[in-house]
DNA sequence: AAGATAAATTTCGAAGCTAAACAGTACATG
DNA sequence: CATGTACTGTTTAGCTTCGAAATTTATCTT
């Protein structure tokens, strides 16, 4: 690939295709299992285009994905939308100060209020605006349309599979710590 | 989720569980597929979870995300590992500027070295250094043990399959460019 | 030779984050 | 009831990384 013969690949940027990586990648590292690579190449470069174009999205409707990322725990969080700063922090795995960073920036554009608890008036609570839920919907829509477009080609039961195979592996990830050494020791 | 039944999943900060996730989208959005919904969130998850870990491990060797970047490219390119920085540039989505910098930092810490093109003076070559190729292996074995274990539990005719059709899916992102709305055009 | 083109760097500034110090409030305990 | 302790959120200062635009240096064209 260094200037010879691979000029094939039409990816992002000049990116090699999948398989021409996989092949240098065995080049480069012996024991490696191609089906292994096969896999988590293939689902690392899934995420980038998708964010690529929810980013593009995001973009459309004048939000940044920082943003996006608290309009949709709020949202998430259900009636009557309101979370304190700590909670996103938390959720978010933010500092609080880059919580209240980021709050700044969305209480100036109008997509969230902050107000103290009367309750408890060492607490703050920020509550979605109408504004910014719009935005949330908005990107949803957009999005939905993407993905159905993304999965088109695959059929019901592939979907099937898929979906249990992934939620397979993501469990083995969420409910496993890797130990010093990087393993995933099961804690089941 | 506000506060009164969802205290269950235990995700990376409080995260709610997929299936919490899902039943919290459709509540909110009506129009939505779960089953779609369920193969982009546990795609979307499962790449932040990898993501994490694999920053563990190359923060364990002393190097940033930025820095695997460009010592991936340089590996793969094959021998004798040197890139000149616009297609560096190029292959990771930065601008020429940012580069320079990144090249700035790696020189200073012995991974690469910059050295101006004889034949051609205008040009100048990233060459990567055997420590910086060391980093990488080891980064490399690293990642497939960890690799190895995600996969664990399937069996080989299920990596057979998720295999093809995440290329599928993949082939679908990269084959295709999104028109004005978002929209996927096939171009085949 | 003169301009056009191209590659890389420099400068300047913006964005985003963190650590640490700080302020305000609630609660426990004597 | 008084006071110490713990907790929440904000502020301040600084760091890292990136980008846009101007700049430098070399090559190519005519």
């Amino acid at each position: 690939m260094g200037d010879t013969p691979g000029t094939s690949g039409a990816g992002l940027g000049g990116e090699p295709t999948l398989d021409e990586q996989i092949a240098a990648y065995q080049r480069e590292f012996q024991d490696l299992d191609p089906q292994v690579e096969k896999i988590v190449s293939a689902l690392s470069r899934l995420n980038r285009r998708m964010n690529v174009a929810y980013g593009r999205q995001t973009a459309a409707l004048g939000i940044s994905n920082a943003e996006w990322e608290v309009l949709k725990a709020l949202v998430l969080s259900g009636a009557p939308y309101r979370m304190g700063p700590s909670e996103l922090a938390k959720r978010l795995g933010l500092t609080p100060a880059a919580m209240t960073h980021r709050i700044d920036r969305m209480v100036a554009e109008g997509l969230v209020t902050r107000e103290r608890d009367e309750s408890n008036r060492v607490r703050v609570i920020v509550e979605l605006m109408p504004e910014g839920r719009d935005k949330w919907l908005e990107a949803m829509r957009l999005a939905t349309v993407f993905e159905e477009d993304l999965l088109q080609d695959l059929s019901a039961d592939e979907r099937t599979v898929l979906g249990e195979v992934l939620t397979r592996l993501l469990r083995r990830v969420e409910h496993a710590q890797p130990d010093a050494g990087g393993r995933l020791t099961d804690l089941d």
